[in-house]
DNA sequence: AGTGGCGATGTTAACGCTAACAACCGTGTG
DNA sequence: CACACGGTTGTTAGCGTTAACATCGCCACT
């Protein structure tokens, strides 16, 4: 038998002996620096295959202080949102060249978020990408460890983290124009969960467009995310079908729990009343009917902030925080239509 | 002003110096070496506080050859089945005191699937979990780096590697069975794409079902997991409505794009067309009517494949390939209800 | 012919940690 | 009182890589 099978995976070492260089040439050939003669190269080149060798990142990150890798901190990446979100920057990280490891929470608290900030630190990311999408988690970037460059998506402006979020006001006020563009003469509104920025944001616009129309602000009645709690809403909002013509609803998920509702206690839609979600998921246009929302581009706000955060990383240094937004924009389809005309205009 | 401000991230030298005592002592205390002094542990754990001192678990890895860290490869994880077992088994690793990186591939070809756990090897990992739902990822793993702990998800059981599966066929045969059981003749079919394995089960259970109930098994209808497809498919059988008494479609979206076509055509569910579908996404319950659908425990499949994969990593041998199946449930709603009969019984 | 310069390669010393072994100390025993 | 022993701590040598510097030819130029 030759030599033993059950060896170490072969290291650069045992590479340039077969090569017949030093191991720092192997290196070289490795990193492409740019003076190793041809031949040479080539001659490692063949070492490293015939070995199979494969180099060794830790070892290599020990000595760069580099292991070209992102930690991303994230909750429920079950959503649709927090999702595609995550994919998206997982996919602008790798075009980079970076790798990502993932943490998703199921509790989101200032410490869990520190908790799992600390532990990605310590296993030697270069930087992180924190979806914050909750207050509370926002808060938690207030107190980073030191030198950890950080970035903060769907987060709240605090401390001196970079930020990139969707404008979930603007594209709540894109909504609700929308309804009154169509003749409605106010706009109600089901709410996300109020320790969601993404909830308060989406809450404002509606507000704001409401009142730069000068219109009346109906109470927002409580939501939770979930189909569920969008069914509970549209039961309320059957019962008062006669003032009620048009509905924004914070997520499409509870848009659906609505359309149930309303289908059940025969409200038509558009007829009736008219209905406009958020988050474009890839059911919304077969729902019935299809949904008109408000689509987001998760791929922007994932390049956005790895772009973010390589700079900080490549510049070594705390380069002033900066706050990105990503335009939202509206999808039109069959779930809103004009006002009943009350009276004759 | 005090000491340099710039300086390096404090490191076991650093604690151990201002504890008085050797840096293996401050190894010592972190990994819980029953042999420390109640009272030296005591000062070296306030000299790390004041320092804020973290270890560094690049250095920790190269020496033990540890990294705990795991790898996983995924496709597309904004789809609800695998953002959810990807979220199972991030969850079950880091239970167990694992890392979790990912990698989510656009295609699933046989280079990408090798390539994506090349990079993970490269990076140290200490396994790699591969969700490998189409028949391409399911051959990649033959051709794994040697002496890389590795376990499929919803694979095929090629090549010597572990694979957990969900019983795809026996989900399929529940929701038939059902279907038959309510009184339908047969049950038609709109699948998943042919090169996804889970699209195949599906398929063959549903087959199985109507085989050994002896009945006619009508041609099934193509599908691509998207709403559109659903849709497609609705728009045919809808103008076969005199025949179709029973559907079972093979995910929850598609089944969304089936309602809605009937909805069109003015097909009642169930009074016409019972309809089921699989996979049990949080919408489903919220469709119109709400869908009998077959339930996947994607914690399960989680738990049960990072199981199999520490147990292989911690005894640092091919313990033989196992193949683990978890039993999916059928969760029946308002879609599904009794054929109507043709003839009087 | 001597010297400067540059391209290609080798040598040495880290990076921050753990494993293995050595050393020390107090105590109980022959 | 010498000695063994076990609990506690220190010392040394790597893990596999890259950075920094040293070396060695070779050619061009004065």
């Amino acid at each position: 038998m030759g030599p033993s099978v059950e060896r170490h995976l072969p290291v650069m070492a045992d590479v340039a002996r077969l090569a017949g260089v030093s191991h720092q040439t192997v290196s070289r050939v490795l990193n492409e620096h740019p003076r190793v003669r041809e031949e040479t190269r080539a001659r490692v080149l063949r070492a490293i295959d015939m070995l199979g060798y494969r180099r060794n990142l830790t070892a290599r990150a020990l000595v760069t202080r580099r292991s070209h890798r992102l930690g991303v901190v994230s909750f429920d990446t079950i959503l649709y949102g927090p999702a595609s979100t995550v994919y998206g920057i997982e996919r602008a990280a790798r075009a980079a060249g970076y790798f990502v490891s993932i943490m998703s929470l199921r509790t989101i608290d200032r410490a869990g978020v520190n908790e799992a900030i600390g532990h990605l630190a310590e296993q030697g990311v270069d930087g992180v990408v924190v979806v914050a999408p909750q207050r509370a988690a926002a808060q938690a970037l207030a107190d980073l460890p030191a030198g950890l460059p950080a970035v903060a998506v769907e987060g709240r402006h605090e401390g001196d983290v970079s930020v990139v979020s969707v404008d979930q006001a603007e594209g709540a006020r894109q909504a609700t124009a929308h309804l009154l563009g169509l003749g409605h003469r106010t706009v109600w509104h089901v709410g996300g969960p109020d320790d969601w920025l993404e909830a308060e944001g989406r809450r404002e616009g509606w507000h704001a467009a409401l009142s730069a129309a000068g219109r009346a602000i109906p109470e927002a009645l409580p939501g939770d995310w979930t189909p569920r709690s969008g069914y509970a809403a549209g039961k309320v909002l059957a019962g008062r079908v006669a003032e009620v013509t048009a509905v924004f609803v914070a997520n499409d998920q509870m848009a659906l729990g609505l359309l149930r509702a309303f289908s059940e206690a025969g409200v038509q839609v558009p007829e009736q009343v008219s209905v406009v979600g958020f988050d474009d998921i890839p059911e919304a246009a077969y729902f019935t009917p299809a949904l008109t929302t408000v689509r987001q581009d998760f791929g922007e706000v994932g390049r956005l902030s790895i772009g973010l955060l390589l700079k900080q990383i490549e510049s070594a240094g705390p380069c002033g925080h900066e706050r990105l937004v990503v335009a939202p924009r509206l999808v039109a389809r069959d779930s809103t239509g004009r006002a009943r005309t009350r009276a004759p205009h």
